[in-house]
DNA sequence: CGCTATTTTAAACGGGTGTTTAAAATAGTC
DNA sequence: GACTATTTTAAACACCCGTTTAAAATAGCG
């Protein structure tokens, strides 16, 4: 395996575990039994090395979501929120073929990103992947065609609050899940609870002010 | 004022707006006009100023978040879900009145304490603040006693993400809304945005698995 | 005032950070 | 097989971190 590989997956499991600012690049590269110096000299920098650890994600991830959400839109019955949001589901257990763990290791640093660095991930990712936001937003309107573009704005928002928090934190859920109620839950069945959650969320009544 | 208070003003601001790990001690003393030992002097640690910053809110939050609760729950009618998360808007809103801009801040602190340092301050809060979850779920039972505790806990979960991470991120979401949308908003807009929404997702039909 | 207790201060400590350097090792090509 | 280009390596760089020290300043009090 390549050295630039070698370092990518070490690089993503600690980020994932302990954040970008909580990472240092000693940790990664002693992880991937690769010399320090390597990350500047494959990455440039270490801004440069998250960048590349999400990029791998979204390359995989971003064509599947789209196609999946336009298909959601061009079907032809009206979708439900339900089904836009159910649209996820699929290309985010895929990441699980991609790489051992993909879907709850990606999850995690979607958390992480939106904490770390004051935004920057945020805007990596709405500047480099518009068309998935352009998409879902799409699909959100044609399934709830009366809500206005600016309480969307907000459900979405807190919807992306809702999945990326649980997620950044779903370790330790499916841990406590598991001790007090004795339910074994793994990740995809803690999407399969969340997705009822955030579909009913968007699809409140409109409050008038 | 005292250098203890001057340290607590100038670090919850410094830590909401950066973070616990990014912020640093030389940071907050500098803004505090205060020598940098002054920290170590009166708190110890840079870890029991952090649960110094965050008591100083939640003393503050608890009793009142504790009655509001208590009041829903012995009203004559059957509180619905949207009364029980409004308890929560006077005590948040309240914050204001004991800070400037305290209510914005608490909630990014309590967003950042998710994120940063592997989860020491959900054990902080839990437990040294419990009344406040013990009586909250007591009053989500009451309004939907069809929930399952397994259930009530994952909703409650993804309710804590929604708020947490929807705040966290408030200024940058009100200064988008402001500019996309030109609707001058502020926190207390943002928080009657955020019930109707997490209302309905603690609300949503149980799902059968 | 004189004495003690508290607080403030400048300086240093030991350690960790991302990045750069220049030499050594390896791979690729004519 | 010699020569170039790429990659790896150990070492050092400059800087920031939380914490500690011991002397200086201040406050409180009989």
């Amino acid at each position: 395996m390549s050295t630039k590989n070698k370092i990518l997956d070490a690089a993503d499991v600690l980020f994932a575990d302990k954040g970008f600012n909580g990472t240092s690049l000693r940790e990664i590269t002693s992880q991937a039994n690769v010399n320090l110096a390597a990350v500047n000299y494959h990455f440039g920098s270490k801004k440069e090395l998250i960048k590349a650890v999400m990029s791998r994600y979204m390359d995989e991830l971003s064509p599947q979501l789209e196609s999946a959400l336009s298909l959601v839109c061009e079907a032809e019955l009206k979708p439900s929120l339900h089904d836009v949001f159910s649209a996820f589901i699929a290309p985010l257990l895929n990441l699980n073929e991609f790489k051992d763990n993909g879907t709850s290791t990606f999850l995690q640093l979607l958390g992480r990103g939106y904490a770390d660095s004051q935004g920057f991930l945020r805007w990596f990712l709405t500047t480099q992947y518009p068309n998935v936001f352009t998409n879902f937003t799409k699909a959100v309107k044609i399934a709830y065609p009366e809500l206005s573009t600016e309480e969307m704005f907000w459900r979405l928002h807190f919807t992306m609050g809702t999945i990326v928090f649980t997620m950044s934190s779903s370790e330790a859920l499916i841990d406590i899940a598991q001790n007090d109620f004795n339910n074994k839950l793994d990740i995809a069945g803690v999407i399969e609870r969340v997705i009822p959650y955030v579909a009913a969320g968007v699809a409140a009544p409109i409050t008038n002010n």
